[in-house]
DNA sequence: AGGCCTCATGTAAGCGGTTACATCTTGAGG
DNA sequence: CCTCAAGATGTAACCGCTTACATGAGGCCT
């Protein structure tokens, strides 16, 4: 079935099919009635990959991430999707590289075939990123910017240091001073930001440098259950653990509950996303909500004004805010018990959550 | 930069240079070497909308899932990822649909735009679902069919039913006698075939009826949190619980932990599909695995096939098998303690799981 | 009435590949 | 030396759609 077919059953040419079928050009009433009549009538659809290649777009967007799993990068391709459907747009996604060489890879197989790319490579080197992006394609970038060295892309970042330092804000009013902090990986743009904050903080509160700890992390769950469970051998002690991202703080509160160590009456515990899962763990955790979803909804926003005016210059800034959402896995490190592991009933010094 | 381009460049005809590209017939080596040596200086990329149009496939595959977030859809998504990336194909998704309507409406728009697809859609009627399925397209359905009427399609199924049978009789086998079912949606084939191996095994245990108590959900976190609120309402109260998706026992693990009951102690608890977080909540979920991302990359396989041969019969059947994975959320009734609300230091009755 | 402008529609040239078929070499066999 | 097959390469039609431009029909003005 093509526009010819439909053509000939209507009665007209070609050219006024496909004029009926885009809507931007006059066309006797009558005319159209016909022409839709007959496309109905043969279930006449479009031949995508024709029309891409005469007007030279192709109404989809490519989405390259580090990895398609995981509560956060769900989440950001929901938002895009919503935000993409609503305007008739397509996505492409890729993700699950390994490896640097095979994300080059995947941006180029998707030349071509998309009008725009969101980015999301947060471990890569900027340079590196920056010179094999395909310099012609609009493009935002997620996440992988921390206000240095850009290559004047369109980016869109987290608050990430602002979020940090509620946070340590926050703990510090609970009266915690020994705050251990998990980090994300070294090259990670949004892990450096974090970690900034909480160094700020702890270093603005004058809290003496033996009692800062930083432990390595990857993001992962199971490299905060490997950091908690360092954490506890630390002497003296900490009280609360920083995990940089909702998924470690998943791990750590995992690596507490098998080793016996009350949350939060003996360790508090806070995480950074909110992740969906945030509020269902036990405790639920208290921890520095991203508007994911929002992420990638003004993602395609911006990405969507890049694709309307290919010429006006690169390099709008777009930072999504963050909230601190207070659950239950933070209280005061005074209610601790000093020898004895078991809290009391319930442990005090706890805050209403915003949820249900 | 166009293979008109790159001919012109390497001194010779477009058809030597598309033959040399894509590697299908004999080319002398040196001229070989001549286009690939052009086509590196003019940086060219073949556009693929018209490469499309004229092979008549767009080596891309739509997938059109309920929703893309969640552990279980990105699972799924990131299966089929990375089987697709190793053929060559690109992978287009749709998720969040509102209502069916929405769907069949991006069913719609994918046409054309793929060579096939892989639709989950649970919870729409099956005649209504095989009705407006382009027919002539290659098309594997995931978890859409309950071995009733299928519409001849290829299609994935998990072994639900065995799967819950197996869960059933491992509480059983614990000494449960009073075990709560929190139902998936009802018009959910996955659903419906979890619940019918609870109910075959609560009915060959002879398990008085007054025993059995089935609660509403529909695999949310919220609604096995509220279900579970009910469970501990009713009188006698069951020893375990039993929900139809992870999701759901966290939620349920939430509303214990809120409710004071200790679990596995004071109440067993199980799961299905042992979503990633499943390891890390607390006490970690004992769980029905589904290898998720196997069942994206076995769907891409049966579609692969069918993309093959168009003319073969469909009607294809894959069965996803499942095993219990047991960690620490369940435990023998017997160590109840019958007032007191406080578990030991530790439950005893544990079983060493199989994670690190 | 003739000219001109407007509006609706038709014609056909691309868009950038693939590929059937034509053409041209080249070397072997007679 | 001629013929012919086989192999390498060129030519051009075609994939289905969009759109600049051409065409033709009215309608209005002078």
């Amino acid at each position: 079935m093509t526009i010819h077919d439909v053509a000939a059953r209507a009665g007209v040419s070609v050219a006024t099919v496909s004029r009926v079928l885009n809507g931007k050009e006059v066309v006797r009433e009558e005319t159209l009635k016909q022409v839709l009549a007959a496309a109905k009538a043969l279930h006449y659809v479009p031949n995508v990959a024709a029309r891409s290649l005469s007007i030279q777009r192709s109404q989809t967007i490519g989405i390259v991430l580090p990895d398609v799993h995981g509560e956060f990068f769900s989440e950001v391709i929901r938002g895009i999707d919503v935000a993409a459907r609503r305007e008739g747009y397509h996505i492409l996604v890729s993700g699950s590289h390994s490896d640097v060489g095979e994300m080059l890879e995947v941006l180029d197989a998707m030349r071509g075939r998309v009008d725009g790319l969101v980015v999301m490579a947060p471990d890569v080197a900027h340079d590196l990123l920056h010179e094999s992006l395909p310099p012609n394609l609009p493009l935002v970038l997620l996440n992988s910017t921390d206000g240095g060295v850009d290559g004047g892309r369109d980016a869109i970042t987290i608050d990430n240091h602002g979020g940090a330092q509620a946070m340590m804000r926050y703990l510090a009013g609970l009266g915690h001073t020994g705050i251990a902090f998990i980090k994300g990986p070294a090259q990670n743009a949004d892990a450096r930001e974090r970690l900034r904050g909480y160094r700020g903080v702890m270093r603005k509160l004058g809290i003496r440098a033996t009692r800062r700890l930083e432990l390595a992390g990857d993001f992962t769950e199971e490299s905060g259950r490997a950091a908690a469970q360092k954490i506890l051998n630390v002497a003296p002690r900490p009280t609360a653990i920083f995990a940089a991202n909702d998924s470690m703080a998943v791990g750590a509160l995992a690596a507490l509950a098998e080793a016996g160590v009350a949350v939060p009456a003996e360790m508090s515990v806070a995480g950074f996303d909110d992740i969906p899962i945030a509020r269902y763990v036990t405790p639920p955790l208290t921890t520095i909500r991203v508007d994911i979803a929002d992420l990638g909804r003004r993602a395609f926003g911006l990405l969507r004004g890049a694709i309307a005016q290919p010429a006006a210059p690169a390099g709008r800034r777009d930072c999504i805010a963050t909230t601190l959402v207070e659950r239950k896995s933070c209280c005061s490190p005074e209610i601790r018990m000093p020898t004895s592991r078991r809290p009391d009933r319930k442990p005090r010094g706890r805050k209403k959550g915003e949820e249900s």
